[in-house]
RNA sequence: GCCGAUGUAGCUCAGGUGGUUAGAGCGAGGGAUUCAUAAACCCUAGGUCGGCGGUUCGACUCCGCCCAUCGGCACCA
């Protein structure tokens, strides 16, 4: 079955922060891992260019949106290339193929009804230009907050989206499929706003010109937020059927996982199915809100300039590398429903622990000891792998389960598990004395050949999340990368007699 | 303010339909050892299980109140 999963379409106006590398990131993982295990996956990720946020900006530096829009979206894509992310397409709002798709939509919903032109009231700040609701402008005092001055009854003609009327029929989807939006904390949110009850939303702008033209009554334009999640389907030509996007692409639809922040949970758990129901295109499998990092304890801001920002990530490349970072954002990240605090001491004993320790020494000793007793020969197992091809099957087993679930911590424990499994096994069966002992040299061959062969699928199991040194593994264990998963691991993959590198993955490095 | 969640060892978190000594990983201290990146391994950590009150023979686990933190409260990308 294809695999479909996408980030959300970052807004240009940011600059690429910790926020951004994290969902890409946690994507990228889970796309490298269904490809190992054969599966036909496309991976999206892209920028969401409209708006009047980056109007207003393009304006202040004194150029147009266009040009900021492409600026920005250049070093997004600039971003990804340095982090190696594997998206296979990167969708900006601003070209044609999704603008005409999402005209292509819209009308759709307003020949089916679901969209409608009314009136929107309320109190108006006419020096900012944005409207309040009821009980802020009550908190306010009928008065601006910024210029003092009293607010304004306004009316504005909008087109609005039906979602009221989408109600009973989202709540029924919810109910037949309760791992829709994951995690479950989540999910109970989006209940509990859910049963207060859907009013319709407005679908269109007119106090601003930066966005797609509505269709037929060109003085609107459309909201952003719509225009956005549409991204989704016009990336696979959804809105141009029998074009020749659709034809390579309609098949990734429904997309197994949005992954999204948890920010933009309502638009994507509610409004976007909604949407989906009204253009009766079928649901996406799954909504993964995952939640934010703080920086040493402290929420990260604007305000508080304590992003972590591109430079100081690339600072962590410089020292740990980019894989370690991989690791560090998919094992100890905010993929649930609690924030995650990203401190430089933690990142350093994850790194230790984790990559030096286990994913570095193990394979080093193995590597080491066969260098030494067999002049790096593979030996032969006269045992044939004893207990562990069933504890790699399990292993293996547990890691598809927790990729199936994007649980990436469980997929890396899964791993990572094996290793040290095995160093418990040269503990107890301490081949370094056997080796002392020509009457055990059989012994010792099997001991060491089922420790090879254990750290080569550990290894594979690792791809996903340590590209790079794992590729380095498979070069000191002659091997290649070309079969899918179910190959790769079976057992017996290293010949007897190949003649294995020594390998030191991961250096030791002060604090 | 309203709705929901969380609060357990230095850090990150498990756990228990109430009952002798509350668990793990990481960090820290100590030990033993060498195949390895002084790594793997063994031992140690005494935390009033957010606070107060209640129910009970007995609560960290049940109830109430309070405090703190986090999320949501729709036009905000």
């Amino acid at each position: 079955m294809p695999a479909y999963i996408t980030t959300p379409i970052y807004y240009v106006n940011d600059r690429p922060h910790i926020g951004h590398a994290y969902t890409t990131t946690v994507c990228d993982v889970w796309a490298r891992a269904m490809r190992l295990r054969g599966e036909d996956v496309f991976f999206l990720t892209g920028t969401d260019e409209h708006g009047v946020k980056v109007e207003k900006s393009a304006a202040a530096k004194g150029v147009s949106p266009q040009a900021l829009a492409d600026e920005n979206a250049a070093e997004f894509q600039r971003v990804l290339k340095v982090f190696g992310l594997t998206n296979d397409d990167f969708i900006r709002t601003t070209e044609p193929r999704h603008e005409k798709q999402v005209q292509y939509f819209v009308k759709r919903l307003l020949d089916a009804g679901s969209v409608y032109l009314g009136t929107f009231e309320g109190w108006y700040d006419e020096g900012q230009e944005e409207y309040y609701t009821e009980t802020r402008a009550k908190e306010l005092d009928y008065k601006s907050p910024i210029s003092g001055r009293p607010l304004t009854r306004a009316t504005e003609q909008n087109y609005y989206f039906k979602l009221s009327s989408f109600q009973k029929q989202l709540e029924d989807f919810f109910a037949a499929n309760p791992d829709f939006v994951q995690p479950a904390a989540r999910r109970n949110e989006v209940l509990g706003r859910l049963r207060d009850g859907l009013q319709d939303v407005p679908v269109t702008r007119t106090n601003f010109t930066w966005g797609i033209p509505f269709p037929g009554d060109e003085k609107h334009v459309i909201y952003v937020w719509i225009d956005a999640l549409f991204n989704y389907i016009t990336a696979l030509g959804l809105g141009e059927p029998g074009g020749t996007l659709a034809t390579q692409r309609a098949k990734y639809w429904p997309a197994a996982y949005h992954v999204i922040g948890k920010e933009i949970l309502w638009f994507h758990a509610v409004i976007w199915p909604a949407l989906l129901m009204a253009l009766e295109l079928p649901m996406p499998r799954r909504i993964h809100a995952h939640s934010f990092w703080i920086a040493d304890g402290q929420k990260m801001s604007k305000s508080m300039g304590n992003f972590v920002d591109l430079p100081t990530i690339e600072g962590y490349f410089a020292k740990y590398g980019l894989d370690a970072w991989r690791w560090y954002m998919a094992t100890q990240g905010p993929l649930q429903a609690s924030d995650s605090d990203f401190r430089a001491q933690h990142f350093h004993e994850t790194y230790t622990s984790d990559l030096v320790n286990v994913v570095g020494n193990c394979p080093s000793r193995v590597t080491a000891m066969i260098n030494k007793y067999f002049e790096g020969k593979m030996p032969a197992d006269s045992q044939s792998g004893g207990e562990w091809p069933a504890k790699c099957a399990a292993a293996v087993t547990t890691w598809n389960a927790a990729i199936d679930a994007l649980d990436l911590v469980g997929a890396a424990q899964a791993a990572m598990g094996l290793l040290r499994e095995i160093d418990a096994f040269i503990h107890r069966t301490e081949p370094f004395k056997l080796a002392k002992d020509p009457a055990r040299a059989d012994e010792l061959c099997s001991i060491l050949a089922q420790c090879a062969e254990t750290v080569r699928i550990a290894g594979v199991l690792l791809e996903p999340f340590l590209p790079a040194k794992m590729a380095e593994l498979r070069v000191a264990l002659k091997q290649d990368d070309g079969a899918p998963l179910s190959k790769r691991v079976a057992w017996g993959g290293i010949a007897p007699g190949t003649a294995l590198e020594k390998c030191a993955l991961f250096p030791r490095l002060e604090a």
